[in-house]
RNA sequence: GGGCGGGUAACUCAGUUGGUCAGAGUGCCUCGCUUACACCGAGGAUGUCGCAGGUUCGAGUCCUGCUCCGCCCA
């Protein structure tokens, strides 16, 4: 074995060895338990980035941990057509030619999406099979698939003919640029500093009233002003009549509660055409609604030749400067809110007035909620509950169609008749009328209408198929909190609906990884991180390990990249301590001979801390899995590998291995090494893959993949042993070497130093001490010092001891007895205290009373022990 | 404007029902290249747990207010 791990020659083995046996492919014929996960499709031109990476990483995790607990697991990964991005990314091409969409036709543009896909398609998941994301490969999807686009034709049609989609008029969010709705939940709220401009509008018969505006220029479309009612500044006005500068429209003066006394001057000019909020007021006041802006951004108001055509943006310069020409400006400021952007390419959104297919969802909510609220969906963390179920309680109707050519054609007609009507199979007839003259529709539907079946579609849905009995419901959905409401939220209203279940029982939402400075990462920022560089540099496993241990707190995290390379330290860490077993019980084939289980008695109380160790580590992971708490798994291993079984463990055992040592006590330090390696190793698979099977393979009678290894069960026999005083006499080790270091003796000085025990040590005889304190240190246990050696005195918890230094050296006393006699006084005199306050005695819990008496106890121990060996001698 | 979350060691973060919970990793200081590992080992220093009140025998841990920073919704 190499003297560092290195995963670039490591990983590529063990991805194809992964491959060739089809770790990832789910049997929907076996008789295991199910356990199955929905990958959330990424977008299918898209490329990995660390979001991806990381909650891959997780989704990994779970998948690789239930195979190894005896389930059948299904992880069907997908891609999403992203109907809106892909179709920009068209556009752009096409202006750059020197063409549009339109000039090409349907066919020729459609021919252009699916050479764009044929080029850039994919490749998203390609990389993360080259990462070893055990995905069943063989179930992949694509939301343009034929079956797919059948079960969202039959979605839509079961919703059209119950009555809950609609076309109507409405004001929706419009990117001018892409030329289509956009849904409240697409949209980018961007902070803006804008100018706050109060304007005077004349009222009919003398008089003025105030208005503040951000946005002068939808002035021209104003069909009212509104005041808060009881507004004592106005009340006189209601009911009078405005004339708008520039129009000379006359327009009421209404009363409404949306108007905020406190805002700008407390009246508010009305546009509903081309504001949400006062499209609400409009309707309260059945107010008529102007459309003075087009589609395409630019004024529409051939009335007034000096705006029209004009971009909006442009618009509200020059109408500004016509009201300051007229006077009527009375004061401008600046002024910061947020403004709405496509959530695609960035432009600036207009609220427009435009005919729309919705989707009517308050019906479909009230079951969602009601899954939640009895926890049949259970979120992680829980308090993304509130999210959700805030949103679902307010849910407004959902702006399905897009004005774009690429997507899912709403699956709609209408006849000569006006007979309107949906459709799974093309159709050639009016079902009413049977006319054949029918016209489609032209819009095509959001794509979270398709990714909103995912979990069902994937797997054959609407057809009955095997697969959608064996692996639906999904059992847990990893996600960010960006996408509840737009994703995860409708995909339940629809499993409810449609396949009468909820679509997962957990939900589980993943940090998100910020940049360094805590802000977002964009990539017009340039702050974006490449998971594969990360990769490159420190492995997959280490970046995996990070992932999950810092990617499922539910809190955000700043990228941390020394983070990254400590798990790539860690890595290392396990393939050395392989490296040792394989060096010193090897077959010389780079092997470990796996011991054959020895007798219980002849384990040595070293052996049974290192057993119980691991089991209480095997025992972590398994309960913080329980509750998605990966941090605390990696955490345990990382504890438990490190610092018990390499920190301690191997260095205890290490003369034990000797040739000279008692062939009995070698075989079982030979089997607990080897034992609890291997059972470390499968435990860490999960968050580690690649490192803990390239060890695992070296201990003889490994299965192909870690993936064909059970869980492990731990014996009864390892938990729960004796292990405390081999706690006290590691304690009484660092306690040695800090004296030894405080001594200033120079830490190469090779004489070994002579020990004096004070006292014994419970559950341990004097050889094991002397066994486990001279294989840990350079000390030799003796009765008795020299006379006229001056001993060091060292105290731990439960034990003392003299230390003579072999090394003549000035004594240096560093004062560190003394710190300790102060500190275990001070923890004496809090926990006497504690114990004298009757009130604690009284209502504590009895436990907490008895661990209090039980820490007071080890305090006036340990005082005791530092008086004995400090007075007697001075 | 409404809601949610965060402010714990120099940095990035853990702290599950209030009672050894003041931690980890990194960084820093001292020492050591001892045949598993210098991607290492040994030892060490550092925090009035954002601020102010309150509840409690006892509060990073619960409540209230304030403050700063994010996110979601309007």
């Amino acid at each position: 074995m190499d003297k560092a791990f290195d995963p670039r020659t490591v990983e590529p083995r063990w991805l194809q060895r992964w491959s060739e046996l089809g770790v990832g492919k789910a049997d929907a014929d076996s008789s295991k338990p199910g356990f199955t996960i929905a990958l959330p499709p990424p977008n299918i031109t898209g490329r990995l980035h660390l979001g991806h990476a990381a909650g891959s990483s997780v989704q990994d995790a779970l998948a690789r941990y239930h195979r190894m607990r005896g389930d059948e697991v299904e992880w069907c990964p997908g891609t999403d057509h992203a109907a809106i991005a892909t179709n920009a990314v068209i556009e752009r091409q096409l202006a750059a030619e020197g063409t549009t969409k339109e000039a090409l036709g349907r066919a020729a543009f459609h021919q252009r999406v699916d050479a764009w896909y044929a080029e850039y398609g994919g490749h998203i998941l390609r990389q993360m099979r080259n990462l070893g994301f055990s995905c069943d490969w063989s179930r992949s999807r694509f939301t343009l698939d034929d079956g797919y686009v059948r079960a969202i034709r039959t979605a839509f049609k079961a919703f059209f003919d119950k009555g809950l989609i609609y076309r109507g008029p409405r004001i929706v969010n419009w990117c001018p640029r892409c030329q289509s709705a956009i849904s409240d939940e697409e949209v980018d709220w961007q902070g803006h500093t804008d100018t706050l401009t109060h304007i005077a509008y004349p009222l009919e018969h003398g008089g003025e009233i105030v208005i503040a505006t951000v946005r002068p220029e939808t002035m021209l479309g104003d069909t009212a002003v509104a005041v808060a009612p009881g507004d004592a500044r106005y009340a006189h006005l209601v009911g009078r009549t405005v004339v708008l500068p520039l129009s000379g429209r006359r327009v009421p003066i209404v009363e409404d509660s949306a108007v905020k006394l406190d805002f700008g001057t407390g009246a508010l000019k009305v546009t509903p055409g081309h504001d949400p909020v006062d499209y609400e007021i409009g309707r309260r006041h059945d107010l008529p609604v102007l459309n003075t802006i087009a589609a395409d951004g630019t004024m529409d108001v051939p009335e007034l030749p000096q705006f029209h055509g004009m971009p909006a943006e442009t618009a509200r310069c020059d109408v500004t400067e016509a009201l300051r020409a007229l006077g009527t400006i009375v004061k401008e400021e600046p002024y910061e809110h947020e403004v709405g952007h496509c959530d695609r390419c960035g432009h600036t959104l207009e609220p427009l007035i435009s005919t729309q297919w919705w989707a009517s969802m308050k019906s479909l909510a009230e079951p969602g909620i009601r899954a939640v609220e009895d926890g049949r969906v259970r979120f992680h963390p829980q308090r993304y509950t509130d999210t959700y179920l805030a949103w679902m309680r307010n849910i407004r109707d959902w702006c399905i169609s897009r004005q774009i050519w690429l997507g899912h054609a709403i699956p709609v007609s209408t006849c000569a008749n006006h007979h309107t009507f949906a459709w799974i199979e093309e159709p050639t007839a009016c079902p009413e009328c049977d006319s054949s003259d029918l016209t489609a529709d032209p819009d095509v539907l959001d794509t979270w209408f398709s990714s909103a079946l995912w979990p069902f579609a994937i797997f054959g849905w609407p057809d009955a198929t095997i697969d959608l009995e064996r692996f639906y419901p999904t059992n847990v959905l990893v996600t960010d909190r960006g996408i509840i409401n737009l994703w995860v939220a409708r995909m339940i209203m629809t499993g409810l609906e449609f396949v009468h279940e909820v679509p997962f029982t957990d939900v589980l939402i993943t940090s998100t990884i910020q940049a360094k400075d805590g802000s977002r990462m964009s990539k017009s920022k340039g702050n974006v991180i490449d998971p594969e560089e990360m990769i490159g540099r420190y492995g997959a496993d280490a970046v995996r390990a990070w992932a999950v241990a810092v990617g499922t707190s539910g809190q955000d995290v700043r990228f941390d990249e020394d983070r990254i390379a400590s798990y790539q330290r860690f890595a290392n860490k396990i393939w050395n301590c392989t490296r040792f077993l394989v060096g010193r019980l090897g077959d010389g084939n780079g092997r470990i001979v796996a011991p054959d289980e020895v007798a219980a008695s002849t384990l040595l109380p070293e052996d049974r801390w290192m057993l119980a160790r691991t089991a209480q580590a095997v025992d972590a992971v398994d309960a913080a899995l329980q509750s998605y708490r990966f941090h605390d798994a990696m955490d345990q291993l990382y504890d438990t590998l490190w610092h018990g079984y390499c920190d301690w463990y191997v260095e205890m055992v290490k003369p034990r291995l000797s040739d000279d040592a008692s062939p009995e006590s070698k075989r079982a330090a030979a089997w607990t090494l080897t034992t609890c390696l291997d059972v470390l190793l499968r435990v860490m698979h999960p968050f580690m893959p690649f490192i803990t099977e390239e060890c695992a393979q070296r201990i003889g009678g490994a299965a192909p993949t870690l993936q064909q290894r059970e869980w492990p069960q731990i014996p009864y026999s390892w938990r729960g042993a004796g292990t405390s005083g081999v706690d006290s006499v590691l304690d009484l080790v660092q306690a040695i070497r800090a004296a030894r270091q405080g001594s200033g003796v120079r830490a190469s000085w090779k004489q070994r130093d002579t020990v004096v025990l004070s006292g014994p040590v419970e559950g341990l005889d004097h050889n094991d001490i002397v066994r486990i304190l001279e294989a840990l240190d350079l000390v030799t246990v003796v009765d008795d010092h020299n006379a006229d050696a001056e001993p060091i005195h060292v105290v731990a918890t439960k034990i003392g001891v003299e230390l003579v230094l072999a090394a003549a050296v000035a004594r240096n006393d560093d004062g560190r007895l003394a710190r300790q006699m102060e500190e275990t006084e001070r923890r004496i005199v809090h926990l006497t205290g504690q114990l004298d306050n009757p009130r604690f005695v009284e209502r504590a819990r009895p436990e907490v009373v008895e661990a209090t008496r039980r820490s007071l106890q080890e305090a006036v121990e340990q005082a005791d022990a530092l008086r004995r060996l400090v007075e007697p001698s001075r």
